[in-house]
DNA sequence: CGGGAAGTTGAAGAGCGTCAAAAGTAGTGG
DNA sequence: CCACTACTTTTGACGCTCTTCAACTTCCCG
């Protein structure tokens, strides 16, 4: 249950050191592969082993749970590879997927005291850990983490009110083409090819992300597939053979 | 058009002097009496002036827009009175409100250099300006602004993830009564009656609020009505009958 | 009083959900 | 290596919630 979908073979930033390091260097921020993607980035080099000083890095295997809605917030995270969903429930368990978590993304804006929300890894996953106290001291120290989570929070809120008009007011193959361009551009800030979209995510759960059954999803993608605007591979590598059209489909054109 | 809803007679925070201030008094930002639930109570009493030098009052007519998505976004707004709507649109004119904003509430968050959204004016509405330039170099002087602004963006992503699960998972009518409740907590901290809500806006807008069309919004309404849940009168004021029973449907019991 | 906007109600229809079954895929152990 | 099992995906048939379209009523403001 613990292999890891994201092997050293295949880095998820390409070009840098294996993530093993971060376990073992005597400065491992320092090291870190996905710092430059992060809010760590707003330290000086020199600054950084305060930063060091309270992490702690973290494994996940596929569908390991890291935190519940409810539960005391004492910790945020940081996430080195992998890919984390974060969702809420209801109480019969119809569930809200608010959004996949990749390399470099931040965990824990949104919250109080509590996590007002789940998170649990979609596939294996490695992630760093701050204490939200310790952080918290660091950020009267450091303002320009503040200042840079600002910018992470307006961002992300920019992007939640994009997720409202989808879930609101778009259709189910609207939706999802919506979904896997959200993926696409996601793969060419990594610098992966932008119409080879890898999908870690069952359909269940982008079903769960876009408000729509399964079976519902399923039938989108066959239609786009009918439609000759992608191509889906059994190991989840979706192709977008036309990708001005999806985007046009996207937008609601 | 321009008739205010809520006039010197009735004034949004009750107790305190009446708006016309602000544009006359020297120091208006001292005077303001929103200040206390704003972002400008992050300056103490003499840093305000620092304020007051950059805003400027502004008065909206019911239906009066305020800016545009896409718009260069030079200026941010404190809604001093009224209810301001936030919307996104699609190129055929399916459109999601993002929220409606009160007394108090700060717009201008999940923005980069260009407005992600339109807002206008739903009841007639009165706005306090800040240039936008200007505020961040106040930022700059005076880091508490800042934290303010996250504990804010940090609240407004928490809203937003909750309206995820509304609109992805949640029936008309549990819609409709999480929606109620919404006004009915702000009456509450507004020091009103919160069984007691009165709704200045049109089913059509709370059905591009809620995902649902006006219809559905008004037939939701006469459910409520039948099931002995609300009573509506004439004027728009709606009363909560069993808060309880209310609040097990809007959290999906 | 009159005209336009907002709200309500009904009938019919579409899109997506539900239920069920079959096919595909992956991990396990003999 | 293959069979066994469990899970995911796909597809079909059917049903239900919400939408669409339309008519009518109520409310508001000049």
């Amino acid at each position: 249950m613990s292999k890891n979908y994201y092997p050293e073979a295949q880095p998820a930033v390409p070009g840098r050191k294996a993530i093993s390091r971060l376990a073992l260097d005597p400065s491992p921020c320092r090291a870190c592969p996905v710092r430059p993607l992060s809010i760590c980035d707003s330290l000086a080099e020199d600054e950084l082993q305060h930063l060091a000083a309270i992490v702690s890095p973290l494994r996940l295997g596929p569908g390991q749970p890291l935190f519940d809605e409810g539960e005391q917030a004492d910790f945020l995270f940081n996430v080195i590879s992998g890919c984390v969903k974060v969702y809420k429930l209801l109480p019969d368990g119809r569930r809200q997927i608010i959004g996949f978590l990749f390399t470099g993304d931040f965990l824990g804006l949104a919250m109080t005291d509590v996590y007002a929300y789940s998170a649990e890894a979609v596939t294996g996953a490695e992630l760093c850990r701050f204490p939200r106290r310790k952080l918290e001291s660091l950020m009267e120290r450091y303002p320009q983490i503040e200042k840079r989570l600002l910018g992470l929070a307006n961002h992300e809120l920019a992007v939640a009110q994009e997720q409202m008009l989808l879930l609101g007011r778009k259709t189910a193959k609207e939706r999802l083409v919506s979904f896997l361009l959200m993926l696409s551009k996601r793969a060419r800030m990594d610098g992966s090819d932008a119409d080879q979209v890898f999908v870690p995510i069952t359909r269940n759960d982008i079903g769960d992300y876009l408000g729509l059954t399964t079976e519902t999803v399923s039938r989108s993608f066959t239609q786009l597939r009918n439609d000759g605007l992608i191509e889906v591979t059994s190991d989840n590598k979706v192709t977008l053979l036309d990708s001005g059209a999806l985007q046009a489909i996207a937008q609601g054109f």
